[in-house]
DNA sequence: TGTACATCAGTGAACGCGCGTTCACTGATGTAC
DNA sequence: TGTACATCAGTGAACGCGCGTTCACTGATGTAC
């Protein structure tokens, strides 16, 4: 081996990581080779050595993110997923409908960011979007009290709200009506625990 | 003049028809003018009589459902904006949140298609946008009942319920799961009118 | 009424640029002997 | 231990294609006289 053990998967997560931050940022079509692997501190030659193709990067910047910066970001909201209690899924909606992460661009979840370019692509790409919303489906519903059905109910409406409302608040140009739309969406999934 | 008058204004039309169901099947960057022309039954190179840029195209695309196929839509589903009744409220999630509309792909609603294309695109698409998304919370507003702010936090909601419900059932590739999003949505919508 | 002219929506070839992908080559380091 | 070799991640120039946009031209029809 002519680099010592573990370089390519060195370069390979880094690459990765610079892909998710910029095809968070600017969607799938505006985010070239070249930006990714100078975001990586490589050059453009080198990517496939890694990769089949752009859209291949694409499918594994989207499944990054729940293992990666989305791990982070649970952590920091107080989610342990190994030890999960009831007020963890209130914490969950604080911090995902929150103003902050409304505005993050690189390092939001990508199912904000990016619903329409995935619906798109290949399977394999949906397969990593759908993989995000099985997870946090997963977290809400554990975090529910009642009934198997009403749990599973309120987690898939809670990620509805939480996807709608950040995609609807992301979109708009108006600030102030975007604000109202996100608060009015955390009221809600808020309520929906209550219930 | 060299043509009927109303003609220019009847390509301009067609133009703008052909691209909402070309840009809402696949997204922006896919479609190209010669697409758009071609559906709309002429060439390449008059396009530029039309319209200043694809992007200009893009944003009439849009905002031409608000009045066009929308208000066919909202027809068909019994709504009628000039004399709103509680029911309607109703029947516009019976319609919105259907299967039937999770099949379709050229004449859905574009807040559903484009979201995450929209978001980075010029102000203008983005109010056309957001047009959109003020008529349907307007719709929700006028026939909730209730406090004022009550029926505005439960129209909001219910929109993002809509459109976040929606995107997620089109975006994975599970037909399983896609279809149990959109009836959970749909169960939650329904349920915040009646609280 | 008839004729020459002006208008302008539409045509289709061409331009120019950007980007995904390919490819021959490099060079640092691990391995064989 | 020292040396020649093999490996392969990385380089950067080049290819090829597609698409937004431009432009000189066409031709059908309304208008002026």
């Amino acid at each position: 081996m002519p680099y010592p053990s573990g370089h390519a998967e060195k370069s390979k997560a880094k690459i990765v990581e610079a892909a998710r931050c910029l095809f968070n940022a600017h969607g799938f079509e505006k985010v070239t080779i070249d930006m990714v692997m100078k975001e990586a501190g490589l050059t453009r030659g080198g990517f496939y050595r890694h990769f089949a193709s752009k859209e291949v990067l694409y499918g594994a910047a989207v499944q990054s993110f729940l293992m990666g910066k989305g791990a982070e970001w649970r952590a920091d909201a107080g989610v342990d997923p190994t030890n999960l209690s009831p007020e963890m899924g209130q914490q969950m909606l604080d911090s995902y409908l929150s103003a902050k992460h409304l505005g993050e661009l690189e390092n939001q979840c990508p199912m904000i960011a990016l619903p329409s370019d995935v619906a798109r692509q290949s399977p394999e790409v949906r397969q990593a979007y759908q993989n995000l919303l099985t997870a946090m489906v997963w977290l809400f519903e554990s975090t529910q009290e009642g009934s198997a059905a009403k749990r599973r109910q309120r987690a898939l409406a809670m990620s509805a709200l939480c996807v709608g409302g950040m995609v609807l608040a992301r979109t708009i140009p108006d600030s102030e009506l975007s604000e109202e739309v996100r608060a009015a969406a955390y009221q809600a999934a808020s309520d929906l625990t209550k219930t």
